[in-house]
DNA sequence: ATTTTCTTGTGAATTTTTTCTCAAATAAAC
DNA sequence: GTTTATTTGAGAAAAAATTCACAAGAAAAT
């Protein structure tokens, strides 16, 4: 189905602002979107989303769009979101608590189903559904609750540690929520999310346009 | 002192990517370093972090390298890091919380000064040493705190009303967690945060190595 | 039936970004 | 003091991503 070729990671980025933008259309009742009207609605050209949808396939029907309930599904089944991914968040202070209560994620096809800290005195107490755990018992954990993607909020100068557990622990997808680098085999795939980032790109765009009134 | 050229978003993402792991080499010591072990660090090619800060400047000594300090302290500068942002928060949920209880923030230049929300009963209840307030009162606080940023923590299906009060409060920048396009005026920068991108990026992945093996 | 109007999919052109290469600058070694 | 080691900064080359342009397919209008 999806072509050798290497993907890009902005198109699969992008390709997550399309579905979202598609299942609200759906979710308003449209059926059918050409690509320039999803185009506006995502902010991008719209040969660029007939261009990150070829990587794919042919979705799409000449003089008419794209049904929007089967691009929806398309695009899921590639992404591989047509399956709901087992999830443990390592680090359970504020983030991690945050995410574990968060109610959205399930829906997208994630499901958080281990709580892991290293901290005594939050062992054992329940989060929602779920018992903290020791991180200790990761790997034994990992294989018995079919753990695919880890998610990392322990402090940054913590989060070396907890991938390794995570690695040690066969998984090998992660998420990383503290602000450091961490190193893992090639095998297993490391995203980063980093919410300083963010501010810190509008931080520069303030103080660039601070400037030029000036 | 930064060139009229137009600087790359990632340039800007990866300059956050190189000040801290330059603020983490000064705490353990390091005097000096070169684009090539740098560049180790922070994943990267040595000629892509030259040309980076070629958009800035000049900030390296032939045949040396980089003082660090230096290097930190020209990077926050040409980032607008050398100056304390403050911060509203509009949406006082879990993930509102967590971002009010991160004790990271401060640090890194960025003050959260503002909690806002809009339903009653949490207006008033004090959040460390915030008091939430009514939403309506937006644009009133934002003069008042002197608030530059706006973070959007509300339901996606009420990130479009919140930003319309951040933009009435002359707000000009925002981040939006919610995981829904806004629509802003021209002059209004928006960042998305979105997580569950990231966790599709690993989806995509994980399903992509998963069919290989078969 | 034929023409007109849309809109996709894709090769070509363009633009942007990344990487390569090397002269110039600096420090250390001899 | 001269040679040798490094390492930056920047122009050139290469690679990658984006946008353009249009043939081909589909529906609506005449
Ligand atoms: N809270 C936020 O809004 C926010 C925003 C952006 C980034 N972050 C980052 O996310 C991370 C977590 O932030 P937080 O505010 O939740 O911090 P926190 O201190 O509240 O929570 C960290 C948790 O990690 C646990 N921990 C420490 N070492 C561990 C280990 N080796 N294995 C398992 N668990 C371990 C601690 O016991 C604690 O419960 C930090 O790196 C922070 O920089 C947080
Ligand atoms: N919790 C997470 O870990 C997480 C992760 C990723 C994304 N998000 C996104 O972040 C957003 C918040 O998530 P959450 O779990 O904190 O949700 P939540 O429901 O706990 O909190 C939302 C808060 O927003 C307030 N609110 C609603 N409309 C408002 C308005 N117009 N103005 C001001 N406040 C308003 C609500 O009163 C509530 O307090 C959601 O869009 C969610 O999809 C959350």
């Amino acid at each position: 189905m999806i072509k050798k070729e290497k993907i890009p990671k902005v198109t699969i980025h992008r390709m997550a602002v399309y579905l979202q933008v598609l299942e609200d259309l759906d979710r308003e009742g449209e059926d059918v979107i050409s690509s320039s009207k999803l185009a506006e609605l995502c902010g991008v050209n719209p040969s660029q989303i007939r261009k990150d949808l070829a990587y794919f396939g042919e979705f799409g029907v000449r003089g008419v769009g794209y049904f929007i309930k089967d691009l929806i599904g398309s695009i899921k089944h590639f992404l591989g979101l047509d399956h709901v991914w087992n999830c443990a968040i390592v680090g359970i202070g504020n983030l991690g608590r945050a995410i574990l209560r968060h109610k959205g994620l399930p829906y997208k096809g994630f499901r958080i189903v281990g709580a892991f800290d290293c901290d005594p005195f939050k062992i054992g107490e329940k989060v929602g559904e779920l018992e903290i755990i020791c991180t200790r018992r990761l790997k034994e954990k990992a294989k018995e609750l079919k753990i695919e993607i880890a998610i990392i909020t322990t402090p940054p100068e913590r989060a070396q540690r907890a991938a390794n557990h995570i690695v040690e622990a066969g998984i090998k997808a992660i998420v990383n929520f503290a602000p450091a680098r961490i190193s893992v085999p090639e095998d297993v795939i490391v995203d980063y999310v980093d919410f300083s980032t963010h501010l810190i790109y509008l931080s520069f765009n303030l103080a660039r346009t601070k400037g030029k009134n000036i």
